[in-house]
DNA sequence: AACACACCCAACCGCATCCTT
DNA sequence: GAAGGATGCGGTTGGGTGTGT
């Protein structure tokens, strides 16, 4: 006796695999005609058997105009390796920072040509050893889950292995902390006084001058890269322990210390 | 030339978060 | 505040292509 399936009777098949010409044509007009979202009803409307989310991604990754293709420059290889250090996979956030490359991309590239330059001895799913380093990505998708940062764990993009505390005003002084923990997997900490400088996180959370925030860094990258970036992993205004975002690298600092 | 293996990358999947009602 | 849909994100997969034997 044949099963049909309950989905293939109630919903439409849509097309999988490859993007054709054609269909890009499609889905390019459509997008110039109608503007970016309602991605769920792109593929009626516009004839395409795609998903939402499949005419949404094609759309990002590939259809979107700015799109930068191609190798890969010296200044943007770096500029993933060292935003990785300091963020770990959080692809959208890195490709954010550069201008024409989709997250899907630098994921890819940092997969294929970075991860083996950046994690030397790194082995491949035929290593006879990798069950061993999948349970290390299992602990991962498990920090993943409980919704931790990678940074919080020094094993998950080759960051530095210790963490320690700092703590750092923008009047120019910085200081060291002791952790409050011995456990080398509690983040690091930045207390930040914004009385000195003009500060956001993102247009929806400003830190307000003369408030407090609570910062989570990564100690290695602290010192090198603090004239570049300024990681906010998570924030609680005026230790109010109100407001936290974990999940946004807001602000570009200029500023030398 | 034929095969096997490795690599690359577009696209899919599942889950989390955001938004709307 | 709850529910459900839409969107975004990161991990993974699989087909195409390149390379070695």
């Amino acid at each position: 006796m044949e099963v049909i399936k309950r989905s293939s009777v109630l919903k439409p098949q849509l097309k999988k695999n490859l993007w054709k010409p054609e269909e890009d044509l499609i889905l390019k007009s459509y997008v110039e005609t109608h503007g970016e979202g309602n991605w769920a009803t792109v593929s009626q409307r516009s004839g395409l058997m795609r998903g939402g989310k499949s005419c949404r991604l094609r759309w990002k990754n590939y259809l979107r105009p700015n799109i930068k293709r191609g190798e890969m420059s010296k200044e943007e290889e770096d500029l993933i390796i060292r935003m990785h250090k300091l963020l770990g996979n959080r692809w959208s956030l890195i490709a954010g920072r550069i201008p024409g490359r989709t997250d899907n991309e630098v994921k890819n590239y940092w997969n294929t040509h970075l991860n083996k330059k950046c994690i030397p001895g790194k082995r491949k799913a035929t290593d006879p050893d990798h069950h061993h380093h999948q349970h290390e990505e299992n602990d991962e998708n498990l920090n993943k889950k409980k919704k931790l940062s990678p940074l919080c764990h020094s094993e998950s993009s080759g960051s530095a292995d210790l963490i320690t505390t700092k703590s750092i005003s923008l009047d120019g002084r910085k200081e060291e902390k002791e952790a409050e923990s011995s456990t080398v997997t509690d983040p690091t900490w930045m207390e930040i006084n914004t009385d000195s400088f003009n500060y956001y996180i993102d247009d929806q959370y400003p830190i307000l001058p003369g408030k407090n925030a609570t910062f989570v860094f990564d100690d290695e990258p602290l010192t090198a890269y603090l004239d570049s970036f300024i990681l906010f992993e998570s924030f609680e205004c005026d230790g109010g322990g109100g407001a936290v975002r974990t999940d946004a690298i807001n602000h570009v600092v200029t500023n030398n210390y």
